[in-house]
DNA sequence: TATTTCAGGATTATGCATTTTTATTTGCAA
DNA sequence: TTGCAAATAAAAATGCATAATCCTGAAATA
């Protein structure tokens, strides 16, 4: 009963095959996009009512983006949005570059054609995607956010190594949250195109040092200007309703999960 | 009310505060014992006996070790046990080196005086707790197990980064779960109290290079056991009931999540 | 003013109904 | 009689509604 399908792109159109893994892709995605305020409580309730499913499913997805540090549990108090700081998103960049590096480091060393391939194919889209949504308000559109995430995971795939692209795409997406979180971005003319073009660059040309140094200030930068925004102008763009809660309060952000049995 | 209590020593009984938590414990650490074969389906109906509570606080408990990645759950199908697999070990121990390794210069480098106290306490306990819970059986004990984890995550917390000790973490408790796979060691005589004892020196001592050099030799030995052990006698020594699946199998371990929305 | 009690609300847990999947059986044809 | 396929039955996963437990906050009392 299978009928031929000619050819089948990657995956166009997501069918989300459990209501459970539709509640928790939606959710998790308002959650990176900061439709929600950090801090803010979910109620359980609300959130039936905002995805029409029940509330196991609600549940189900609210402990699987706990675990993944999006949202925090309190043990019979239900959960929370997870609270941003300055000082976790410090000690992500430095991190992230470490991640990146290595990733960076295996995919120069390691990487083949296919790899080279992605990279250049990445590049050409990122540069030829509008960069701005609302170019007065200066916030980044979905596609170039899309196009970013896609340039970025090129160039660490050729490394090759399952467990290290894990770990960079948790700290990316973390990343992520806290871009969506900034508000208008400061005006500094950055030339976004040249920084990657030159990573890419760098990159293909097998220039390990120069490649890390690019991108260890890409990251940094990208970092900076975030700081900026949040700290100088207002926090919270269109964050949803509720109490904003705690915006920018030096706490930790992954707490460990218990080890003990 | 809050009657004033005189010592209270590290949480020696664990208080279930949920019967969710309690259940995700327990099988959490059945699981990183490997009381279940990799691959083996976890039927929600005898989990729930098991453990005697309701078949919601078994799902969650189960979407949670999937978001870790100790579990698969397909979309209609219900939940596994995640498998495992030599390249999967193989990739599993590089990127911890690579981790470890940011993890000790960086407690080489920052690491204060509470630091190098708890380093040197955990040493003295791992030191002094027997190694062999079966002698005849070559299995380490669960003391031992513990006192080994205390060790290095007291070695790693110098570093001071919430995210990198988190990510650490990750790779340490996958890599508990091999262990526990292995069958008997080989009988190769490992000192691990010197190969322990000089890592603790070198790092004391500051002295970066050597302490991240024993640290990966130590990794990357431990690793070999295991795989000597698991590829020459048999696979599972006390492995529960059911079918065995596949034991070692090249295949991929750490899934990637759905990034796109 | 501090403590206690009580009501309201939210989270947690359970059991049942619905739907999908899988295994077995039955029927038909070679 | 054997092999394949469709249909049926069993089992399991998913989703939902209800019940019980716990926390939060305010009112009342000492």
């Amino acid at each position: 009963m299978t009928r031929i399908t000619p050819f089948v792109m990657a995956k166009p159109m997501e069918s989300p095959t459990s209501l459970t893994h539709g509640a928790y892709a939606k959710l998790r995605a308002q959650l990176l996009a900061c439709r929600f305020a950090p801090g803010e409580k979910l109620k359980i309730d609300d959130l039936c009512r905002r995805f029409e499913v029940g509330s196991s499913a609600v549940r189900e997805a609210l402990s699987r983006l706990a675990s993944e540090g999006f949202v925090v549990s309190e043990p019979q108090r239900g959960f929370r949005v997870a609270p941003l700081s300055v000082d976790a998103l410090s000690d992500l960049t430095n991190v992230r570059c470490s991640i990146e590096e290595l990733c960076l480091r295996g995919a120069i060393e390691k990487g083949g054609i296919e790899w080279q391939t992605q990279v250049v194919a990445a590049l050409h889209r990122l540069s030829h995607t509008p960069v701005w949504a609302d170019k007065a308000a200066r916030r980044y559109s979905e596609e170039y956010a899309r196009a970013h995430e896609i340039f970025h995971e090129a160039l660490a795939a050729g490394c090759g190594s399952p467990w290290l692209l894990h770990l960079r795409a948790t700290l990316y997406n973390h990343s992520e949250r806290y871009r969506a979180f900034s508000g208008p971005l400061s005006k500094v003319d950055r030339d976004l195109d040249r920084e990657h073009r030159e990573i890419a660059e760098a990159t293909l040309a097998r220039n390990s040092e120069r490649a890390v140094t690019l991108m260890n200030q890409h990251l940094q930068m990208t970092t900076k200007v975030i700081l900026d925004s949040v700290l100088a102008g207002e926090p919270a763009p269109e964050s949803a309703k509720a109490r904003p809660g705690d915006a920018h309060l030096p706490e930790s952000l992954p707490r460990k999960r218990g080890a003990p049995a």
